[in-house]
Formats: structure tokens, C-alpha cells, sequence
RNA sequence: GGCGCAGUAGUUCAGUCGGUUAGAAUGCCAGCCUGUCACGCUGGAGGUCGAGGGUUCGAGCCCCUUCUGCGUCGCCA
């Protein structure tokens, strides 16, 4: 039943003809968006990766036209022949709505059974039904923006570099497994039983080795691989744009993607940024936002008032002092008009951040709250003009472990902007966060764990706290914030190998253990390493954040769900015993029960 | 691993206090229809109420377990 295209060549698509091509002869061909069959005269709005454009078959169009325009469902793939005319009844919702093609000649090139969900510019359709048809679900206009926006976006990155001189380079997919860090997608050797390749992280150290073999600019946009919970802005796989420079510093690397931001956006969005971005030091974000990658697109900042409320007779207040903790406070402009039980899920809000309870108090005369018997007139308004807050406004307080403190008023105060409208649309605030710390301090493992990698550099000024305090080290370490999601992050890297050894011993690594993760880096940094730092971009976040969306799920076209799988291939699979005994891999009892379970129900679910 | 939300025709949803044969819209199928564009008109088909168990004379609705998707905390150098 289907034809094929035989003598036909398709001539363009349909979405770019305009009036200009009245009267030209064209072959379109594309998805039947939908039919409309009034008797005699047939509509078919086409549709491919340009629009849609009518395709109109009437008492002109030859007999056997008529009949196929009959037989034409949703989604089946046809070619048409025709004309290009005016409409003499014009749609103006649709950009081709002054023009249709006046079919000569009409093939179906392929049928489609209905799809499970109506292909249409929004969706509307559940979710996992649009992931497990992900094919069709990318047909739908949007999607197809959203990929051609990130077509658009990678275009202008590599236009950008290359015209600054980074050179392209691929680095390996199977590596080495890296300690440290998120955790690694294993991939068993055949040749060497029991040995595993991993999948790259990021391309770290590659990049640093390139450096050092005299490449000097390098960019790559890089599949990287994290085997680690999902979120909305969080995928297992997903793409970097990833760069390095030699003999740079902190504000050379700053500098060169200050240029590549303000191109992307003029390009891309077709809105000038004004430059240099702002920064802040991570001390002063947490401070100030509770946030390494704070939103400044609205107000509401953290005040730390453990002087004034320290003083109250409020013992959660007094008793997180004594703790070495602290108190915090955050400013609802006309939050007084929140309704109790609004106030109590904020209250709640806060528990998910460890936060034991949220303190309130209005600024008003007669102030209501949970805390008004500890509060006097006089210790009100100092709260209020800590905060520059305005009668009608509402003040939330933590008190606890500063960390927790910066946490949940960093969260809250987003939270609290969002319930309340306080963010306002198609701004796009973005800042640099710099000078963070170089280590954690891991409570689990009682040791220093590095913050960002453990070849990030310490500033310069600080580091002889190395021996004496190595928690108040700072690194040259910066973060690109873009609406309070870190759209990327990098370093000034280690290029003196004394200076490395010392953070591995730092770190708790053993010569050995540093030796036998990283020689291969050791060693090639005793053959001549040039000063260099760099950058990595979280693609997926940026082609998200510039279509406006909130899921990296709709830039990616074959995203997985929460627990990882992929609902279209059903990936991953269960694979032949032959090749597990190829990798010399045994299967536990427990994990072979499992695959029985699962094949079980899974037979019934393959049958419905 | 924790917390929260959701799951009812192909799809999106409604379903009252637990009570007769589970509804709507849309899609689908058939017929009619010459300017539609969410075409229209007439007719028709379509249900394991996610799954399993329990309470009850009676469960889409109540209870327990479980599966799936989403959000989130932990985690993500």
C-alpha cells in the first residue's frame, strides 16, 4: 500500500516556502499533522522539522490524489507534488497561513497505526508515556526547538573557541577509574578478567595532560558520566563543554569565557550583557544567599543576627549559640499577610534542610509569631533594621549549626520568592562565585576531602595555612551562576608537583595509593607542566535555562528517568551468560533472584 | 535509603457518604459533506479503575503490601 519516492526529490521543506514562492512547482514531503476530509475537497497540514504547511487536494487534483488524500491518517509520511498558491480563506495563527500547495500528485511513503498521544506543540501527555515513545514525543514542535536550540548553542561554542584558538580534541570514554567524587560506570575488561575500564567523570586529568604536551587551548563538548541519584537538572550522562588553557591565570580563564557568555547570549537570545559579570567570594555568597550558587534575581538576604537574638531568653536561640552554631534570618516583604498555616509549611519546608524548626515574628505593633513572649519591642526593632524590613513584613529565623543556618534560609528564602512571585521573568542574572574553600572536612571519614578536585590550586596568599590550617585554604576556584543553577565550574590547577604531593598527603593518600590512582599524571608532571586552569559547562543546563525550561529532560533527545533506566530501549538489560563468562563475572545469588523475579512479571508485561 | 505528589477508555481527566450497567472530552472506526484549519453532522467500537491482598452484604472509593512516573533530601571531586 505504501509507495515509494521514485522521480520524486523532495525540494524543500514546507515551512520555508513563504508568498515569495506563489506559483513555483514543489515536491514537500513530511508527516501528515492532520487530515480534514470535507467530501470533495481534502486538507492535509504536513508537518517536518520546519512548520506545518496545507496541503489542499480538490476537483483539480487528479483522481488518483483523491483517492490516496482519502486514505491519509495522522502521522503517516507522504510526498506531495504541486503548486505553491495564495489561500483564498487565509489562517492567521499560522505561520504559512497565506499559502497551501495545490496538490498535482499524492504518495503515501509510509503508514502509521495512531499514535499513543496526540504529536502537538505542548505537551500533554504523561510523561513516561511521551519517554517510552520518545521518537514521537520528539516530533512535537517544541522538542524539535529545543534541539535545534541546542544545536544552535553548540555551534556558537565551538565557532567561539576556535576563533580564540582552543583546538578540539577528544579524550577517551573508557579510562580509568577515579577515587574521589561521584561514582564511576564500571565497564568490565575481557581481555583482563576482573579489571574494569570507567566511564570519564569529566575529562579532568586528559585535559591537564594536554596542557602539558603543549596543546595550550583545548575544547571539547564531552559526554561525561556520573553513576549518582537523578533530579530534574541531573542526568547519569550528560555533556560538558569542557576547556583548558596553558599559562593562564584565574583571570585569564574569567576573562575568556566572560567573552563566550556575552556571545552566547547575543547570539542565542539576542540580549547584551554587560561586562565584566559580578562575583562574589563563596564567603560572602554564604553569608549573604546561604548559597554557593545564589539567585540574585531577587532580594530577601540571609542577616546573621546571633548578637541580637543571642541575647533573647529563647532557648533554642541561646542553646545554638553555645553550640558554636548560630542564628539566622531572612525578611518576607508583606509577609505578615501569610496565612498561619502557610507560615507552618514553610515551617516544614525547612525540616527537609535539617533545620530543626523555623522561628517567625511579624513587624507590626502588636507583632504575632512564635516566638513573640522572648521578643521585646526594643529586640524587634533591631531585628527589623538588621533586615531593613517594613511593618507588614515577616521574619524567619533558624537557629542551629551554621552550615544547616545557611542551608535551609538558602532554600528558604527561593522558596519563599517563588511562592510569593518574587522572581521576575526573562532576567538572566549571571555571577561568578569565587575563592572556595580548596577542602571539606568529611565528619563520616574524619578527613579532608577536596571540595573540587584534588588538582585544584590553592590561592597563592594562602598557601602556608596549608601546614597550619588547611580548612581556611582557599583555591583558585570559580563557579559560573546563572539564576541560582551553576551553569559551570573550574580551577587553576596544580602544575608543581611538590605542591600536589602535599595535597594527596593532605587528602590521606599514602605516596603509594597517590601513585598507583594517579602516576600516570605524577609522572608526566616531572616532564616540564605549564601553569594552566580551565573550565567545564554543564550543556544540558544551559540549553535548559535559555529555552526557559526546568527539566535538562526536554534538551536532551533520549534522556533516562529517576532510577537511571531508559523507558524506550529498557536499557539497562540483562545480557547472555556467554558474556558474562567471556567477562569472568559471576552474578550474586541475590542479584540473580532478582533477574528471575523480574523475568517472571516481566513475560506479562511484555503480553499486555 | 528517607519524605511528598500522581496512577480510572488510546489520551487528558471527572467520579458525591462505600450502593443499580464506571462517565465526559478528545482520539479511533464507518457513512455524509467543496474552503477547512480544534472542520461539521450521524452512527459505532473502546475499561484487569497500575498490581496483589484485606475489611464489608457490597470497594474505583477504606486498610495493608507492592510496582511505575515525577519532585526533593542524602548523594552529585
Amino acid at each position: 500500500m505504501a509507495d515509494n519516492m521514485n522521480g520524486l526529490k523532495r525540494t524543500c521543506r514546507g515551512a520555508e516556502l513563504t508568498t515569495a514562492d506563489v506559483g513555483r512547482t514543489v515536491t514537500l514531503m513530511g508527516w501528515c499533522h492532520k487530515q480534514r476530509d470535507l467530501g470533495g475537497l481534502v486538507f492535509i497540514t504536513l508537518r517536518d522539522r520546519s512548520g506545518e504547511i496545507q496541503l489542499l487536494v480538490d476537483d483539480q487534483s487528479p483522481a488518483g490524489a483523491r483517492e490516496t488524500a482519502a486514505k491519509v491518517r495522522s502521522e503517516f509520511v507522504v510526498a506531495a507534488v504541486g503548486q505553491v498558491q495564495r489561500r483564498s480563506s487565509p489562517n492567521p495563527n499560522m505561520p504559512t497561513g497565506e499559502i497551501e500547495l495545490h496538490v498535482h500528485e499524492l504518495r503515501i511513503l509510509s503508514e502509521s497505526r495512531t499514535p499513543p498521544f496526540y504529536i502537538e506543540e505542548t505537551a500533554s501527555a504523561n510523561e513516561s508515556l511521551r519517554l517510552k515513545y520518545r521518537y514521537l514525543d520528539l516530533r512535537r514542535p517544541d522538542m524539535q526547538k529545543n534541539m535545534m536550540l541546542r544545536h544552535l548553542i553548540t555551534k556558537v561554542t565551538r565557532d567561539y573557541f576556535d576563533r580564540e584558538g582552543f583546538l578540539d580534541i577528544e579524550t577517551p570514554i573508557l579510562t580509568k577509574s577515579t577515587p574521589e567524587g561521584a561514582r564511576d560506570y564500571l565497564v568490565p575488561s575481557r581481555i583482563f578478567n576482573g579489571k574494569f575500564f570507567a566511564l570519564p567523570q569529566s575529562p579532568q586529568l586528559f585535559k591537564q595532560l594536554l596542557m602539558l604536551a603543549g596543546y595550550d587551548r583545548y575544547m571539547q563538548i564531552a559526554r561525561c558520566f556520573r553513576d549518582e541519584d537523578l533530579r530534574a537538572d541531573r542526568q547519569p550522562e550528560f555533556t560538558q563543554i569542557d576547556l583548558e588553557m596553558a599559562f593562564v591565570d584565574v583571570e585569564d580563564v574569567i576573562a575568556v569565557n566572560e567573552g563566550f557568555l556575552a556571545e552566547l547570549f547575543r547570539k542565542v537570545m539576542g540580549i547584551e550583557i554587560t561586562l565584566p559579570l559580578p562575583r562574589l567570594t563563596y564567603a560572602e555568597a554564604m553569608a549573604r544567599y546561604g548559597s554557593d550558587k545564589p539567585d540574585t534575581r531577587f532580594g530577601i538576604e540571609l542577616k546573621d543576627i546571633s548578637d541580637i537574638a543571642g541575647q533573647s531568653g529563647f532557648q533554642v536561640f541561646t542553646h545554638a549559640i553555645e553550640a558554636g552554631g548560630s542564628i539566622g534570618m531572612i525578611c518576607v516583604p508583606s509577609g505578615s499577610q501569610l496565612s498561619r498555616k502557610e507560615i507552618d509549611s514553610l515551617g516544614e519546608y525547612v525540616k527537609t534542610y535539617k533545620a530543626k524548626g523555623l522561628a517567625w515574628i511579624t513587624v507590626e505593633d502588636h507583632p504575632r509569631g512564635s516566638i513573640t513572649k522572648f521578643v521585646d519591642a526594643t529586640m524587634l526593632g533591631h531585628l527589623a533594621s538588621r533586615a531593613g524590613a517594613l511593618a507588614g513584613d515577616l521574619l524567619l529565623i533558624v537557629a542551629d549549626q551554621t552550615p544547616i543556618v545557611h542551608n535551609a534560609l538558602g532554600a528558604l528564602r527561593i522558596e519563599v520568592a517563588r511562592r510569593m512571585n518574587l522572581i521576575p521573568a526573562n532576567t538572566y542574572n549571571l555571577l561568578w562565585v569565587t575563592q572556595f574553600p580548596l577542602l571539606e572536612h568529611d565528619a563520616e571519614e574524619n578527613r579532608y576531602v577536596a571540595m573540587h578536585h584534588p588538582f585544584t590550586s590553592p590561592m597563592d596568599e594562602d598557601v602556608p595555612l596549608l601546614e597550619t590550617d588547611p580548612g581556611r585554604v582557599r583555591a583558585k576556584a570559580y563557579d559560573i551562576i546563572l539564576n541560582g543553577t551553576e551553569l559551570g565550574g573550574g580551577s587553576i590547577r596544580i602544575h608543581n608537583q611538590d605542591l600536589q604531593q602535599k595535597m594527596f598527603s593532605l587528602l590521606g593518600f599514602t605516596s603509594e595509593q597517590a601513585w598507583s590512582r594517579f602516576g600516570f599524571l605524577l609522572e608526566a608532571f616531572s616532564y616540564g607542566v605549564p601553569p594552566h586552569g580551565g573550565l567545564a559547562y554543564g550543556l544540558d543546563r544551559i540549553v535548559m535555562l535559555l529555552a526557559g525550561l526546568d527539566s535538562i529532560r526536554d534538551v536532551i533527545a533520549f534522556p533516562k528517568v529517576q532510577n537511571s533506566s531508559c523507558l524506550m530501549t529498557q536499557a539497562p538489560g540483562q545480557v547472555e551468560q556467554k558474556q558474562l563468562d567471556e567477562l569472568g563475572l559471576v552474578l550474586s545469588q541475590k542479584a540473580a533472584a532478582e533477574l528471575v523475579a523480574e523475568a517472571d512479571s516481566g513475560e506479562e508485561g511484555q503480553a499486555r
